[in-house]
DNA sequence: GGCAGTCAAGTACGC
DNA sequence: GCGTACTTGACTGCC
C-alpha cells in the first residue's frame, strides 16, 4: 500500500495547475505555463520521497487546453526530456501514478461531439504517461459517465466506445464508481464486458452501493486487476461535517481513517486520499498507518 | 493588494 | 424548455 494525493501540494510555494483564459491563449504563455507546471511537478516528487508519499496523482492541468483545438504547440516534442526525467524520477522511487480527467470526459456520451473531445482529452492524458515511460500500472481513472435516461443502453454505449479507442488509451483506463448513478456492481458488469479495472472510492460507495460492505467491494475490485496492472486504487474520503452528503472533508478524520485500515484488511490496495487539505492529511494518514503490514514509503 | 465574478468542456433535476 | 447545482482552483478585472 502506497499513499497519496491529488495533485496540488500546498506547502511547497508552487502549483502545477497554473493556466489561463483561452481569450488570452498565446503560445509563450503556453510554454511558459507547461515549463512551470513540469518544474512544480518535479518539487512535489521530490517532496513526496522526503515524506514517503509514493502515490500522485498527476493534475489534468499540467499542459492547458491540451486537448482543446486552439493547441497547436508541439508540447510533446518540445517537453519531450523533461517529461521523461520526471519519468525516470518516478520509476527510480517506486511512485505508482494517476490521473483522473474531469466531469467534461464522457465516454458513454450520446453525442458524437462531447464523446471527440472526451477522447482528445484522453489522448493527451495518455500521452503524458507515455512521454515519462511509465509503465501500465500508470492508470487514467474515470466515470462511467451519465444516464441519459436509459442506464443499460449507457452502459452498452460505454462498452462499444471503449472497444473503439486505440490500445494504447485502453491500457491506461480505469473505471471509478460515482456517489449517484453508476455503484460498484455496475461497474463489475462493464469490467465483466471489456476487462477493464475498477477503482474504488470508498466514499462514493458507502452513499451508492447494493449492500455490500466494504470489504467485499475491495473483493469485487481485487478481480479486475491483472498483476500487470498492479495494485487497485483505492479513493479515499469521508463526510465534510454539515455539508450536503457527498461534501469531501476538509481534513482527515483520524478515527475513520484508522476504522478503514482495520476493516480493509487483508486487501492490499495503494490509497489515494481525496480530502481537501492533500498533503497534510496525508501525512497523517501516514502516521496512522505506520504500523500497518501493508504500508510502503520508499523504494524497495 | 484584495475581492468578487468568471472560467473549455456536461449532466441531472426541479420548476 | 430553462436555469441552477454540482465542484474547484486559478485567472482577471476592478476597486
Amino acid at each position: 500500500m502506497r499513499i497519496g494525493y491529488p495533485c496540488l501540494n500546498r506547502s511547497i510555494g508552487c502549483t502545477p495547475s497554473k493556466t489561463f483564459r483561452l481569450a488570452s491563449y498565446t503560445e509563450e504563455r503556453l510554454e511558459q505555463t507547461i515549463a512551470a507546471n513540469l518544474a512544480c511537478l518535479q518539487k512535489i516528487l521530490e517532496y513526496n520521497v522526503e515524506h514517503g508519499l509514493l502515490f500522485l496523482r498527476i493534475t489534468s492541468d499540467l499542459v492547458p487546453f491540451a486537448s482543446h483545438e486552439i493547441c497547436t504547440y508541439s508540447w510533446q516534442e518540445q517537453f519531450a526530456d523533461i517529461f521523461q526525467g520526471l519519468g525516470d524520477y518516478c520509476k527510480k522511487h517506486g511512485f505508482r501514478i494517476s490521473m483522473h480527467p474531469d466531469q467534461f470526459v464522457l465516454l458513454n456520451a450520446p453525442d458524437a461531439g462531447v464523446l471527440e473531445r472526451s477522447i482528445r482529452e484522453l489522448a493527451y492524458q495518455s500521452a503524458v504517461l507515455d512521454l515519462m515511460g511509465l509503465d501500465r500500472t500508470a492508470k487514467i481513472q474515470i466515470h462511467v459517465g451519465g444516464v441519459y435516461g436509459d442506464k443499460a443502453a449507457s452502459m452498452d454505449r460505454f462498452v462499444e466506445n471503449y472497444s473503439q479507442l486505440d490500445k494504447t488509451i485502453r491500457a491506461r483506463l480505469v473505471i471509478e464508481n460515482d456517489e449517484r448513478l453508476y455503484a460498484v456492481a455496475d461497474c463489475r458488469k462493464i469490467h465483466d464486458r471489456t476487462g477493464i479495472p475498477v477503482i474504488l472510492d470508498t466514499f462514493h460507495h458507502s452513499l451508492n452501493n447494493q449492500g455490500e460492505p466494504v470489504q467485499t467491494a475491495l473483493s469485487i475490485l481485487a478481480e479486475t486487476w491483472t498483476s500487470q496492472e498492479g495494485l487497485p486504487m483505492v479513493d479515499y474520503s469521508s463526510q465534510q461535517e454539515g455539508k450536503r452528503p457527498g461534501a469531501h472533508a476538509e481534513h482527515i478524520v483520524s478515527e475513520d481513517f484508522s476504522r478503514f485500515l482495520g476493516d480493509s484488511k487483508p486487501c492490499d490496495f495503494d490509497l489515494m486520499l481525496e480530502i481537501k487539505d492533500k498533503e497534510k492529511s496525508a501525512n497523517l494518514a501516514l502516521a496512522l498507518a505506520a504500523e500497518d503490514f501493508r504500508l510502503v514509503t520508499r523504494s524497495a
